[in-house]
DNA sequence: CTTTTATGAATGAAGG
DNA sequence: CCTTCATTCATAAAAG
C-alpha cells in the first residue's frame, strides 16, 4: 500500500521553511498500530539475523543464502523507529498554566480535574486529557527523581530518606543510558518484497 | 479495533495559526487486514527462528552462543538484552497473541484461562501468569482510558459509550478508496505464503 | 548537518 | 477495578 508520500511531518509545520499544504491519510491511532505491528516483525527479524550470523560465524557453509540482509538498514540499525509520531507540545501559555497549577500543590489531577483542566487548556491550543493526564505524571516523576539525584550527589547522606522503600536511590546519571543511536531517518513502511525503499528525504 | 473514533486533533498548534483537515482514508476493516497480513509475516519469521534453534541446537557446534561477541553499541542500538531487565517485556509473538486474544473480545480472563494462556505463551518466551494478569488489566485500563480521552473531541461521533472489540461499522463517506486504489496494484503487505518474504530489499 | 538534551508517551507492575 | 509509580523509548528542540 501507498499511503506513504505524506509523512506526517507536515504537522509539525512550524518552521517556516518548507509550507505548503498536506493531507493526513491516516490517523494517529493507525499509525501507532501499524508502527507496532512492524515493529514486531522487525524484532523477529532481527532475531534471525542473529541466529544467521551465529551459524555462519562457525559454519559458512551453513547455507546461508539471504546474503545480505545484514546490510539492510531497516534490519541492522534497529528496525523499530519505523514511521515517527507527532507528540504534543504545550503552548507557553499551556505551560504556564500548567506550572502553576502544579506548584499550588495539586500534584496529581482526578479524572474529573483533568476535564476540566483540558477545557480550559483548549483555549490556548490543541491539547487532549491525555496530553494533561500525562504532563502529571511525568512531572510527578521528574520532580521526583531530580530529588533524589540531588541528594545522592550533593548531599553526603546526613539525612537519607529513612522512609525510603526503594533502594533504588542511585545515580541515574552515572549509568546514563542514553545511548541515543544515530540520527535515525524517517522509515516508511516497505514491502519485504517489493524494492522500493521510500523514506523522507532531508 | 478502538480507533474508529479518532480526533481531529492537530498538534503543535502553537501559534494558533495553523492547521487543517485531513481525512480518513483507511477503514477498520483494511487496517485489520494489514495488521493480520504483518502478523502472519511475523508468525513466519518466529518459526524460521525456531527452526534454526532446533537446527543448530541439532549440530552441536563449538561456538554456538549467542551471547554478546563485542556487541557493537552502534548496531545493538535497538536491543540491549544483555543487561538483565527486570520486568517482563512480552515478545513480539506473545503480545501478538494477547492482543488477538482481547480483540477478540476477550477482554477479562479468569484463572484458568490464564494458565493456558501462559502455557501457550511460553512457547514464545518467557511468561508467568501473573504477567499475562497484569497484561489485561492494563489493557482493560488502557482502552477505557482511550474511550475516555476521545469523548472529549469526538462529540461529533456517535455514541461511544461502549468499548466493544468488535469494529463498528464505518460510513463509506469515510472512506477515501481512490488514494488506496488508484496507486495502489499491488499491496504493500501481500501473501504471507510467499516465502521470499525474507530477502534484502532494495 | 550531527549530536545532545529535554520531555511527551508507552507500559509493566504495585497499591488500595 | 481504578489510580499511581518507575522505567524506558522516541522525538522535538537545542547545542555544537
Amino acid at each position: 500500500m501507498e499511503w506513504e508520500k505524506q509523512q506526517p511531518e507536515e504537522l509539525n509545520d512550524r518552521g517556516g521553511g518548507g509550507g505548503g499544504g498536506f493531507v493526513k491519510v491516516m490517523t494517529d491511532e493507525q499509525m501507532e498500530v501499524l508502527r507496532k505491528q512492524i515493529a514486531a516483525y522487525a524484532a523477529i527479524c532481527e532475531q534471525l539475523v542473529d541466529l544467521h550470523k551465529s551459524l555462519s560465524s562457525q559454519n559458512d557453509f551453513a547455507g546461508v543464502r539471504f546474503g545480505n540482509i545484514y546490510s539492510d538498514p531497516l534490519v541492522t540499525s534497529g528496525a523499530h523507529k519505523i514511521t515517527g509520531r507527532q507528540r504534543w507540545t504545550p503552548t507557553p501559555m499551556q505551560l504556564q498554566i500548567l506550572e502553576r497549577i502544579f506548584n499550588q500543590g495539586t500534584h496529581s489531577v482526578g479524572r474529573p480535574k483533568v476535564q476540566e483542566l483540558t477545557a480550559e487548556l483548549l483555549q490556548h491550543g490543541q491539547i487532549s486529557e491525555t496530553n494533561v493526564y500525562n504532563w502529571f505524571q511525568n512531572r510527578r516523576a521528574r520532580s521526583k527523581r531530580k530529588q533524589q539525584a540531588a541528594a545522592n550527589n550533593g548531599e553526603s547522606e546526613t539525612e537519607m530518606e529513612a522512609e525510603s522503600a526503594h533502594e533504588k536511590a542511585k545515580p541515574d546519571y552515572l549509568q546514563t543510558p542514553h545511548i541515543l543511536s544515530s540520527r535515525n531517518e524517517h522509515l516508511t513502511f516497505q514491502n519485504p518484497q517489493a524494492s522500493s525503499a521510500i523514506h523522507s528525504v532531508d
